[in-house]
DNA sequence: CTTGCCAAACCTACACCGTAGAACTTACCG
DNA sequence: CGGTAAGTTCTACGGTGTAGGTTTGGCAAG
């Protein structure tokens, strides 16, 4: 481990830390995260991180801001104004982030998401349902509903697998028959089909609200 | 700290130490929770427990197990065969142990629930689906539907706030014009009023979607 | 060119953690 | 009475987050 003198730059900054904080974080999982191991990552002394970041909780704030910047740009591609294929969008960038960081995921979930780049993107979903004419309380419920849906669903398929698609946690036929009779339909379980299907029931379920309420 | 002599039993089993784990997490919270500091509370050495828990990956799953004992039993009373009511009930149940617990979980959202009282809900419910006459697929689809929005909801609701009901991260006006507008029908932020709003538009989505795909 | 200051990095040290391994005491069974 | 298994404690090791102090280089003012 090539240490420097004290006083020389190590060019260490929020963001090349953060950068690799979720590098680590991706490769040897959150449990065995930690300060010391992310120094020796850098090249650099463990409390040098801390002129930078104040402490590990901090650090943990600094990976979910970094893992969810990517999903904005990814969404910043297309720009439609159905509220609809917004929600989709959306969803699919969150969940591809998802899958390129699995174990930074529990995270994200986990923690409640303030940041600017969380509340820009549910104003824009928010807005363009307030503009197709949605009974307010139905766009009121919306974030919490379509994000409560998201964190739960993929922190389920995240964690439930090996990252290979398409293992259940096979269940025992006698005791749970119903179950086991449904097995087979439950065979692309984490995969884009099921994502897609699952999640267009929940759109589902906001449409179905709306009409029930009237166009506000 | 009263140590006993070696040898002298302590009346240890693994539901009284899941018992007092619980109780210690819902005191101190997950990140303080330790091996010694449950010790410390059972008055006994920190080796005592590994005699009847394995390591702390265990201990942490007694835990979860305890805490969904709870709802279980709750859920036993009444015994309706319509799906939607099962599905509330469960629901109801489920939400009520997140708020006594709310600091352990985030241990259940998080881990893969392949336990006997988990599944045997499931089993109760999707039976009583399909005696609906719900197509095959929806009803495949609806433990992770229904168990990935009530984890992601839960973990959001109970994160969010001081515990108190009410009180969102008031957002900022100026940047976010709609949120803002809508922030008055947040106001029950984590009540059952939201929570029953929002879990009848999921139910929803359910039923409209079995339409959609015709009885089975 | 000198001086002083400060940010960035390092070093040391402390209290705490999970847990492996061995020693001890007791209860029970033959 | 001897043996064995179970439950508890003791000791120890390597790891953790981080508080507090020290060193160094660069930059701005005089």
């Amino acid at each position: 481990m090539a240490r420097r003198a004290q006083g020389t730059s190590a060019g260490l900054d929020r963001e090349r830390i953060a950068a690799a904080a979720v590098a680590l974080v991706d490769r040897d999982g959150l449990e065995r995260f930690g300060v010391r191991r992310l120094a020796e990552e850098l090249e650099v002394d463990p409390m040098s991180i801390y002129h930078h970041i104040k402490g590990k909780a901090a650090l943990l704030d600094a990976i979910s801001e970094a893992v969810l910047a990517e999903v904005a740009t990814a969404a910043d591609d297309a720009q439609p104004h159905d509220w609809e294929e917004i929600a989709r969008l959306t969803a699919h960038g969150y969940r591809e982030m998802a899958y390129r960081h699995p174990r930074v995921f529990p995270l994200l979930a986990t923690r409640a998401q303030t940041s600017p780049v969380a509340l820009t993107a549910l104003e824009r979903l928010v807005t363009a349902m307030r503009a197709a004419g949605l009974p307010d309380q139905v766009v009121a419920d919306a974030p919490l509903m379509l994000f409560g849906f998201l964190n739960g669903y993929l922190l389920a398929v995240l964690s439930g697998g090996s990252g290979q698609a398409g293992d259940m946690p096979a269940i025992n036929a006698t005791a749970y028959p119903t179950m086991a009779a449904l097995a087979s339909l439950q065979a692309g379980f984490g995969s884009v089909e099921e994502f897609d299907r699952i999640f267009d029931t929940v759109l589902g379920g906001i449409r179905d609200q709306a009409d029930r309420r009237g166009t506000r």
